[in-house]
DNA sequence: CCGATATAGTTAACACCGTTAACTAATCGC
DNA sequence: GCGATTAGTTAACGGTGTTAACTATATCGG
């Protein structure tokens, strides 16, 4: 209440104010930072990936284009990290998958119906990731394929505990892996791509790809 | 040798210049075409999708920009032209690969393996056709896709054929086809986009892909 | 042979795009 | 209060696909 108050509580309350000040300022920051992914994503899935601009993305949040180039370096930098944090929760589905199972080859099974799941749940990010910008993954700093890399390492300990139940005569299980992945990866690519694919016919070819596969594997 | 010739022979060498003329009109005509057809290959292969422009194909062949209109709509009906011809080339190969085996197993052995190989041989064809314009198989007129679908019935073919010998308990000839073009998809997509994939890792992997689904297939 | 016509090609423009330098307004720290 | 930082805008540059309007040339009918 009193406007001359002494000078040691003044300066406490002025460097409390200056860090809630910085708080502050850094929570607006990021609030505008996540309008702009939102809204990137939801453009991304309205428009597709060749009509999605930097523009019409402003002009959805009301900010004039120049304004995201303060929270992002550019077109792909931000493109990268809306598809990279999508992939966040690629890994977390994987890893629930494996949950629920204990024999390796089940486990396998598992992780196949969740990876076609998610590509078909998020066709925008798996597009970009591996179809419209797979340069990204030579171009872009190797931190933000991480979340990526860390899903196919999933299925990699996975592959190498189910050769060493010695059921499989495979041993190589980086190999092996890479297979596994080619097998889930065209059927997501396959049904994203081809306008005949119903879901019944999407889910045939990706249970009989598991099916083939795995029993190829499993056979000694 | 006579100026004044009578009116017979001078109305039938007129038609007959009129018709050579008009055929060697036309032939220009195909081969500006095919000038074009040809630089946007190569321009294509050399610069990437990305990078390929209608100004730069046009610079390329020393013509204005909007001339390729005369011969092409749009620059997608050109690409998908590009593209398309070289999948002509795709579906031959298809054929000639099952020409040495016998063993339907064998023929989907070698279908796999040659279809890995075009795959690589041809990464601009196949980037454009499976990756970067996946809409193509949506928006073009069915025609254009034609040579795709024809190279996926030398595949179905081979499978039936396989189910015919009873050496496998698979009976659903299309389900099982769409899930070894998955496989051998996934390969060369993975393939093209990993830049970790060297050339021996992709034959492995792609060995190892077309091993474990066939092994699956064959097991009854 | 000559004039109408079709045809091949060019010029100039439109509406977009990603990106950036230069500016304004407001806030912060002393 | 005042300089410095920060958020945001304006206006522009060079590039894109595409098209309407034009020019020049060759063809065709009489």
């Amino acid at each position: 209440m009193n406007p001359r108050a002494t000078t040691k509580p003044r300066i406490n309350s002025a460097t409390a104010i200056r860090a809630a000040s910085l708080r502050r300022r850094e929570s607006e920051k990021l609030g505008v930072r996540r309008a702009i992914l939102a809204a990137a994503g939801e453009l991304l899935l309205e428009s597709g990936y060749a009509a999605f601009s930097m523009r019409k993305l402003a002009e959805r949040i009301g900010y004039t284009p120049t304004t995201v180039y303060r929270y992002f370096r550019d077109k792909d930098a931000l493109l990268m990290t809306v598809v990279s944090d999508g992939f966040v929760l690629f890994e977390e589905k994987l890893r629930q998958a494996i949950y629920g199972e204990h024999d390796p080859f089940a486990q396998l099974q598992a992780l196949g119906r969740a990876y076609v799941t998610f590509g078909l749940n998020h066709p925008m990010h798996y597009r970009v990731m591996f179809m419209q910008r797979a340069d990204f993954w030579s171009t872009m700093p190797e931190d933000f394929c991480q979340p990526m890399m860390a899903s196919f390492e999933v299925l990699h300990a996975v592959v190498q505990r189910a050769i060493a139940t010695g059921e499989s005569s495979q041993t190589q299980a980086r190999t092996v892996s890479h297979a596994i992945w080619a097998q889930v990866h065209g059927v997501v690519a396959l049904a994203l791509t081809m306008p005949f694919m119903d879901p019944p016919q999407v889910t045939a070819m990706a249970e009989s790809g598991m099916q083939l596969v795995l029993e190829g594997f499993r056979r000694r």
